[in-house]
DNA sequence: CATGAATGAGGTTTCATTCAT
DNA sequence: TATGAATGAAACCTCATTCAT
C-alpha cells in the first residue's frame, strides 16, 4: 500500500505529464499548421493556454520539442507497425494491415503528417542536428521491413514474381502518401471504410497472381 | 526594321531578364540546399554574385521570389506536360512519357524538388499568402488531366476497367515521388535509363489488361 | 519570567532568524561562486534546501538579499575592527591586528570577497540603487579610521614622519588585497601563520623608524 | 601608385575600422558604467549612435565584444610595459616608469578599469569561457616580469635584500590599485604630477637601501 | 510558512528590407 | 542600377517574482 506522501508525488507527476502532453498536442497542431520555422513558441504557448516561459519548464528548446514530437510520432507508428503488421502470417494480410495503419495514423496526426513528411524526405531545416538523420535511418529501416513482407509473398508465390520487393514497398508508400495528401487537401475528414477498401483492392489486386 | 532606340531598349530589357534569371537560378540552388526559411537573401545574393540590395531591384521580397520560382517550376513542367504527354495519342505512351518527364524534371531540379514538395502537399508555411493555393489549384488541375489520360485508356479497354482514373493518377504521382525521394536520399545521381524502365514496366504492366 | 506565549513567540522568532541566516549563508556561497548576475535564486534556494518561493518569505528581492549580505559582511568586519584593532594602544599592534583581521576575514568569506571587491570599488552594477553608496561611505569612513591609527603612530614618532597617513592606509589596503587575491587565485587554502608573518614584517618593517 | 579602385577599398576599410572603434569605445563606456551583465547591447548601440542590429555587423556577440575590449586593454598595457618599463636599465627607473604607466593607463581607461579588475581578480562571470583564464595567465606572466625587475634590484644591492621579489610586485600592484580606486572614487580627474610623485616616493623610498 | 509551477518582462541575436552613395 | 551598411521587428530563451495550494 502506498503512503499518502508517495501518492501525492505520483499525482503531481501525473499532472505534470498531462501538462507536458497538452503542450505537445498544441505543438503538433501549430507545427502542422505552420511548419517548423513559421511556428512560434508564443503561438504554441497560446494554443496550449500557457505563458511563453512555461513551455521552457517542460522542454529545453523549440528544437528539442520538435524532435520529441517527431520521435513520438515515429515510435507510435512503429509500435503499431510491429503489433499489427509484422504479426500477420499472410503477406496479403500484412499489406492490408499496413494500409489500414497508415491511413489511420495519418488521419489521427493529420496536421503533423506534412511536417513529418518534409523531414523524412531528405533532411530538411537543420543539417547540423542529428535527429533528422536518425529519423531517416529509422525510415529506411522501416522500408526494409516492408520489403521483407513483400519478399515473403514473392517467395511463396502469392505475389507476382516479376516484381522487386523494394519497388513494391516504395510504391506502397508513395501511393498511400499521395492519397492521404489528396484527401487531406480536399478537406474531407471522415475516416472512411470506403477509402480503406479502395486502397486495399487497388493495390493488392494489382500485385497478386491472377489465377 | 527596329530603330536604334528600340533595339537598345530591347537589349537592356534582355540583359535585365538575364540577370533576373541568374538570381532565380541562385535562389533555386539555395532554397534547395536549405529550405525556404534557412535560406537567406545574403546567401542567394552571394550565389548569384550580386550585392544583397541588388536582389530587391528585381524582386519585391523573399517570398515573392520564392513564389515566382515555384511558378516557373510548375510552368516549365506544365509546358512539357502539354507538349510531351498530352500530345500522345496512345494512353500507354502518354503514361510512359509522363513518367519520363517527371523523372527528368525532378532530376534537373533535384534540390528544389523537396521544397516544392513541401509546398504542394497542403498549404505550407504561410497561410496568409494566396500563392500556395494557386499552386494547389494548378496541381489539382494537373491531376485531373492525368486522370483524363487514364480515363481514355480505361474507356478504350487498354487499362483494366476495374480501376478508377483518379486512383490511378494519384498512384502514379505517389509512386514516382517515392522513388525520386528514395533515389535522391541514397545520393545516387546518374539519370539512369534503367530507372526509367523500372518505373515504366513496374507501373504500366500492372494496369494493362492481361491478355 | 516569560509567559508561555511570549516564549513561543521568541522561539518562532529565533527559528525564523535561523532560517534567514541559512539562506544568507547559501546566498554568500552562490554569489561567491558565480557573481551577482550569474547567481540565480533557484540555485541559492537549492543550496539552502528551500523552495524558490520560500526565499521571498524572507527577502524582498535578489537585490535586497545581496545588499543585506554585503552589509552583514561589512558589519561583521567593522565589529571586529573595533574590538580587535581600535582597542590596541600601540599603533604597531593595531596595524598588526588589522592585517590579521583582514586575512582571517577574507579567508573566511573567500568567495564573497571577490563580489564585495567588485562592489566596493566604485559603484558597480546598479546605479539606481542607493546601497552601494552607503557601502562606499562606510568604506571611506573605515579608511579614515585606519588613517588615524597611522597618524597616531606618525605623531608619536613610531612611524617614519615623512609618510602620509592616507597614503599608508590605502597602501595597506592595497597590499593586503593584492595578496589575498593572489593566494586565492593560486588555490592554496591553508590559513597560514607564515602568511601573517610575511605581511606583518613586510609592511611594518618598511614604515618604522630604523634605529 | 595605387589605383583609384584600391584607394576606395582602403578608404572603406578605414571607415569600417573607425566605426568598429567607435562601437568599442561606446562599449568600454557602458561596460565601465554598468559592468558586463547590466550593460545591454541596446545601451551600447545607443551610446555609439547605431541601431541594435548594427552592432552585430561588427561583432559576433556581446561576449566576444567584451573579450576584444579586454584583450585590447591588456595588449595596449603590455605593449607600453615592454617599451617603457622593461627597457629601463636601472630597476629604480623601471619601477618609476611602471608606476607612471599604470597611473596613466588607468586614468585613460578609468571606467573599464573596474571591469578589468573584476575579471583579473579570480575569474568572474563565465567560467566556461576561456578568455578570463587567458587574461589571468597573462596577468601572472606580467607579475613574474615585475618580480624580475625587483630581483635585479635586489641582486645588485639597490633594494633591501631582506625583501622578496614576488612580495614586492604584489605590493606595488596593490598600492597602485588602491590609489587609483581611491582617486577614481573621489571623482577627481586631473592626471596630476603630484600623484605620480607621491606614489614614486612613497613606494621607492621604502624599499631602497638606506645609506 | 513552504512549495514550485506559472508568469512575462527583458535580453541577445537574426535577417528581410531600406536607402544613401 | 549596384552596393552593402544600417535598420528594427520579431524570435528564442532566461529568470526574478508571484500565487494558488
Amino acid at each position: 500500500m502506498k503512503s499518502k506522501e508517495s501518492k501525492k508525488v505520483l499525482r503531481k507527476e501525473r499532472e505534470r505529464q498531462a501538462r507536458r502532453d497538452e503542450i505537445l498536442e498544441a505543438a503538433e497542431l501549430v507545427f502542422g499548421r505552420k511548419g517548423y520555422y513559421a511556428a512560434t513558441i508564443e503561438e504554441i504557448a497560446a494554443e496550449a493556454e500557457f505563458a511563453t516561459g512555461t513551455i521552457y519548464n517542460f522542454f529545453d528548446s523549440k528544437e528539442s520539442m520538435y524532435h520529441e514530437l517527431m520521435e513520438k510520432f515515429v515510435d507510435e507508428f512503429m509500435g503499431l507497425f510491429e503489433s499489427k503488421v509484422l504479426s500477420q502470417a499472410d503477406p496479403r494480410d500484412a499489406v492490408g494491415a499496413l494500409i489500414e495503419l497508415k491511413l489511420n495514423h495519418f488521419q489521427k496526426h493529420r496536421g503533423f503528417f506534412r511536417v513529418f513528411f518534409e523531414t523524412s524526405q531528405g533532411s530538411r531545416f537543420d543539417l547540423s542536428s542529428s535527429m533528422p538523420n536518425k529519423i531517416l535511418e529509422r525510415y529506411d529501416d522501416y522500408i526494409k521491413q516492408v520489403s521483407d513482407i513483400f519478399k515473403t509473398g514473392l517467395d511463396s508465390g502469392i505475389f507476382d514474381e516479376k516484381l522487386d520487393p523494394l519497388y513494391l514497398s516504395l510504391s506502397l508508400e508513395g501511393v498511400i502518401n499521395a492519397f492521404v495528401a489528396y484527401w487531406s487537401r480536399s478537406g474531407i475528414d471522415e475516416p472512411s471504410d470506403n477509402r480503406l477498401e479502395i486502397m486495399k483492392n487497388g493495390f493488392l489486386s494489382r500485385i497478386q497472381i491472377k489465377l
